[in-house]
DNA sequence: TCACTCCATCAGGATATCGGATCGTTTGAT
DNA sequence: ATCAAACGATCCGATATCCTGATGGAGTGA
C-alpha cells in the first residue's frame, strides 16, 4: 500500500473535478482519457476510498470526493510554490546592501543570515563605507538598499531608529581626559563634523590623533586609550565602552539611522530583505503587514 | 522537465539531511544506498540545484537544500496528513446527534452540513424528540451529543443560548384572543407544564385543543389557527409568527438551550461537532481555542 | 601507507504508466 | 421505441521508470 500520494494523479483528480468530466480533463492535460481514467482508479484505489459518483453522464465528486479536493489543491499549491522557489529565476540574482561601518553590528549579520536562508539562490554582497557614498552608491544604481546615519530622515527614507550620538573609548580609558582631546576619525565619517563642532561650540581644545581612510587605524588608536571617538548609542561595539564624562565633554546630536530602497526588478526582493531589516530593528512595517 | 515532486523522493531526501549519510538514511528506508543516492540525483536534476554538499566524509545540506527541507518537511506532513484523513479508522463511525425538534432550525442543517464536508466517513444520524428523552439517550449511550432546551443548566451541561419562551400562533392569526384560551402541544412537549402554569396563575382559562404524540398535528391545528403554541425566541419558524398580545397573555420564562457530550472513544470527533454547534450559536468555546 | 567507510554509477530486471482500441452504458433526439 | 452520440472503464502492447546488486573511486583515520 503506497502511503504517498502522486502529485501528478492529484492534478488529474482536480482538473476531472473542475471540469466534470474525464475527456475535457484528459484533453486540458494533454493526456489520453485512459490514462486519466487510470489514474483515478489507483487514487481510489491507494486510499481505498470512493472518490466520483458514476452513475449518470459525467462524473461528480463523493463527499469523500469533496474532502480530498480541498487538501488536493493544498498539496499543488505548496508542490508549485516549492518549485517556483526552488528554479524561478525571480528568486535568483545578486543585490548589493549598503551598511556604515559602524552600524553593521549588531542587525546586519542577523539580517543577513535570515536573507540567505530564506534565498539561497540570492548572493547579497554587503557594502560597508560612509553614509555619503552609500547614497550616492544608490542613486547611481551601485546598490539596491542602504541605511545611513544622519540627523534627519529626509523624504524617501524611512527612520529603523533614534538613537543619541555618544563618546565612546576603550574600556575604563583616560583618553578623554586629556587637553587637546585626541580624536580618532575615518576622512569621511559623517561625525566629524559633528562632532568638531560641539567641541569648538564647547571650547575645548582638540586635535585630530588618527586622521585616516582605514576603520582599523581608528579602532587601534582607540583600543590603546590614544584617542577617543563616538558612536551611535544603540551600537557600541562590546570592546569598547561609553565615556561617563560627567559633563566635561559635550553632548552629541541625535541620529538616525535610515533606510532607502532602490526601485527596479528586483523591488520584490529589496522589500524581503527590508522586513527583515525592520524586524531586526523592532519596527513594525505596517504596510507590509497591512496587505498581507 | 517534471512539474510535480515526488513525495518518496523527498522523504529521502529528508532522511538524508537528518542522519548525514546516504547509507544510513537507506537502512531507516528500507532502501538501497544506490536507490537513495539515485533519487537525490534525480531532485537536483529536476531543481537544477544542488542540494548537498559531497566533499568531505559523508553528505551536508548547501544553502538551497535548507530551503528545500524546510517545504519538504510541510509537503510530507500535509501528504500524511491527507492519508489519516483519508484512511485512518479515527475519522469513520457513527455518530448520533439528539436534538428537540423545535430546535432544529435554525442551526442543525449548517451543523449537520459542515460537518459531513469535514468528516464524510462518519454517518450522524440525527434524533429529534423531547428534551427528557434525550436526556436517557445519552444516559444509555444511545446518543453522543444531544442538545435540550431547559430551564436551568445542570452540572454537565453547557448553556448555548438563553432565550424567551414566547408565544406563537399562525401569521395575523386571532386564536389567541379566545377563551377558554385553545392550546396545542404534544404530549411529551418540556413546554407545556410550564405553559399550564403560566395560564393557571394568570387566571385565564384554557384547553388542550390538540393534545397528541404527533408534531405534524399540533402544526396543522396552529397553522389553521385553531389554537396557539409557544416555542424558544430565537427558533420561531417562519410559517408562524410571534402574538403581538399587547399583555393580554402572561409572559413566559426564559429557557436554555444545553447541550451535553458523552464520553467514549468518539470523543475527538464529538468535540469537533461540538464545536461546530458553539460556532453556529456564536459561543466562542473558549477551551478548545486556547488548546491551540 | 593501508584498510575502511562512504557515495556515485552501471547493468539487468521488475514494475508502473501511457497510448490506442474496444466495449458497455447513459442520454437525448427522432 | 429506437438509434446515434457521448462518455467512461478496461484490455493490450510498448515504453519508461525505478529498484537491486555489483563495481569503482575518493576521502579518512590508524
Amino acid at each position: 500500500m503506497p502511503r504517498n500520494l502522486d502529485i501528478t494523479a492529484l492534478r488529474s483528480f482536480t482538473a476531472v473535478a473542475d471540469e466534470g468530466k474525464v475527456t475535457a480533463a484528459a484533453a486540458r492535460l494533454n493526456l489520453t482519457q485512459s490514462a486519466v481514467s487510470m489514474q483515478l482508479k489507483r487514487l481510489e484505489e491507494a486510499l481505498n476510498q470512493p472518490l466520483f459518483d458514476r452513475s449518470g453522464r459525467g462524473i461528480a465528486l463523493t463527499a469523500e470526493g469533496e474532502l480530498l479536493l480541498g487538501y488536493a489543491r493544498r498539496m499543488i499549491a505548496l508542490n508549485d510554490e516549492i518549485w517556483t522557489r526552488m528554479t524561478d529565476e525571480q528568486f535568483e540574482g545578486e543585490l548589493t546592501f549598503g551598511v556604515p561601518h559602524d552600524i553593521v553590528y549588531p542587525h546586519v549579520p542577523v539580517v543577513l543570515r535570515r536573507f540567505a536562508r530564506e534565498f539561497p539562490r540570492v548572493k547579497v554582497t554587503l557594502n560597508s563605507t560612509f553614509t555619503t557614498a552609500l547614497k550616492s552608491d544608490l542613486e547611481r544604481g551601485r546598490a539596491d538598499l542602504i541605511l545611513t546615519t544622519e540627523k534627519e530622515t529626509p523624504p524617501g527614507a524611512e527612520v529603523l531608529e533614534q538613537s543619541q550620538l555618544v563618546w565612546i573609548g576603550a574600556l575604563q580609558g583616560e583618553a578623554w581626559k586629556s587637553r587637546p582631546l585626541k580624536l580618532a576619525y575615518e576622512r569621511a565619517c559623517i561625525f566629524r563634523p559633528i562632532v568638531q563642532s560641539a567641541l569648538d561650540d564647547a571650547g575645548i581644545p582638540w586635535e585630530m590623533a588618527v586622521d585616516s581612510e582605514m576603520t582599523r587605524s581608528v579602532e587601534a588608536t582607540v583600543s590603546a586609550d590614544l584617542a577617543i571617538h563616538s558612536q551611535i548609542e544603540a551600537a557600541v561595539p562590546p570592546y569598547f565602552e561609553v565615556i561617563d564624562h560627567g559633563g566635561a565633554l559635550p553632548s552629541l546630536s541625535a541620529i538616525r539611522i535610515n533606510m532607502y530602497l532602490a526601485d527596479g526588478p528586483k523591488r520584490p526582493m529589496i522589500e524581503r530583505l527590508a522586513t527583515l531589516v525592520r524586524e531586526a530593528y523592532g519596527v513594525s512595517g505596517g504596510m507590509k503587514l497591512a496587505a498581507e
